[in-house]
DNA sequence: TCACGTCAAGCAGAT
DNA sequence: ATCTGCTTGACGTGA
């Protein structure tokens, strides 16, 4: 098990996610800005493996307007190297990765323009983890989308439009169960479909779920995930209190969190903590689990 | 320096 | 019709 946290780090001071208003955009403004982010992700990567973290979500706004139609810029050739160097360093320390494109993104979308634009911004996930030269266990994840008012008939769009998507995409997209829609269930049936593997996100699964137990559910995802792509990515939240529902908590309870390992201690995954005040969190929950025998050895 | 209106993009449910 | 939340604030104008 590898543990980690999003896209941000509080300590450290600077933010990977700098962008600007698409009404500044220029290639300077462009060039900078990405030029600061990818410094400040080699920071935060630096941080991480020192505090064996060893699992991180790379933001998407890494490299803004990346899939807008104003980015005529080529930032692929142009930071190709930082890109490697960024890469070098993720797989010399064993580090894991993994990126989430925001709501924008709707495979399954009955609107053509925004399928088009959805697959713009994978392609432009993808290639992010291709210049940084990462195997196919590095993973870009999304939700099933939208219902429509027909949730089969969805699902089934979602699978026929996943089987046309570039090979590049394919083999890094993952499918994750999501608080209101489309739940670990209807997650796996997909996958049954289309050979995707499944996320589990336990604090959607909390609030959306068919009574499957943490255990059921850990053994029928885990089957989804194949050689290549390393072992399962888990999220895991859990609900911030005297706050509306799905609003994650503010800091890591570690009563809940010791109950949780105990319940998965057959199984090996990679966590994400989805928590307010991320690598805190995240460097309690690796003692926790370091004392519990369940992170890998960390030689290096 | 700071307040605050607004920011590329979708969807569903509440108001 | 408009607002809210989602993985999450922060850009940038105006004073």
């Amino acid at each position: 098990m590898k543990i980690g946290y999003p896209c941000i780090n509080t300590t450290l001071g600077c933010r990977s996610s700098r962008t600007f208003r698409l009404k500044s955009y220029s290639e300077e403004r462009l060039m900078e800005t990405v030029e600061n982010n990818l410094t400040c992700l080699g920071k935060i990567l630096r941080f991480n493996v020192k505090h064996n973290m060893l699992f991180f979500r790379i933001t998407s706004d890494l490299v803004s307007f990346a899939s807008h139609p104003i980015c005529k810029f080529g930032w692929q050739e142009y930071f190709r190297e930082q890109f490697r160097a960024v890469g070098d360093f993720v797989k010399n320390h064993d580090v894991r990765i993994s990126m989430h494109p925001s709501q924008f993104t709707v495979v399954n979308s009955l609107n053509n323009r925004v399928f088009q634009n959805s697959v713009r911004e994978l392609v432009y996930h993808a290639q992010v983890l291709d210049l940084m030269e990462l195997d196919t266990s590095a993973k870009i994840q999304i939700h099933v989308g939208g219902v429509y008012g027909d949730k089969e008939k969805s699902m089934r769009r979602f699978v026929e439009r996943f089987e046309k998507l570039d090979e590049a995409v394919k083999r890094r997209l993952v499918v994750e169960n999501d608080d209101r829609y489309f739940s670990l269930r209807d997650c796996l049936q997909i996958s049954a479909e289309s050979g995707i593997p499944v996320l589990f996100d336990v604090f959607h699964h909390e609030v959306n779920n068919f009574g499957e137990t943490i255990w059921d559910s850990f053994m029928l995802l885990t089957k989804t995930w194949k050689g290549g792509d390393g072992l399962p990515m888990v999220d895991y939240s859990s609900q911030r209190k005297g706050e509306r529902e799905g609003q994650h908590i503010e800091t890591i309870n570690l009563g809940n969190f010791k109950k949780f390992l105990e319940e998965t201690k057959p199984f090996d995954f990679d966590l994400m903590l989805e928590i307010k005040d991320k690598e805190k969190s995240a460097l309690k929950a690796i003692k926790v689990a370091s004392q519990d025998g369940r992170l890998i050895n960390v030689t290096k």
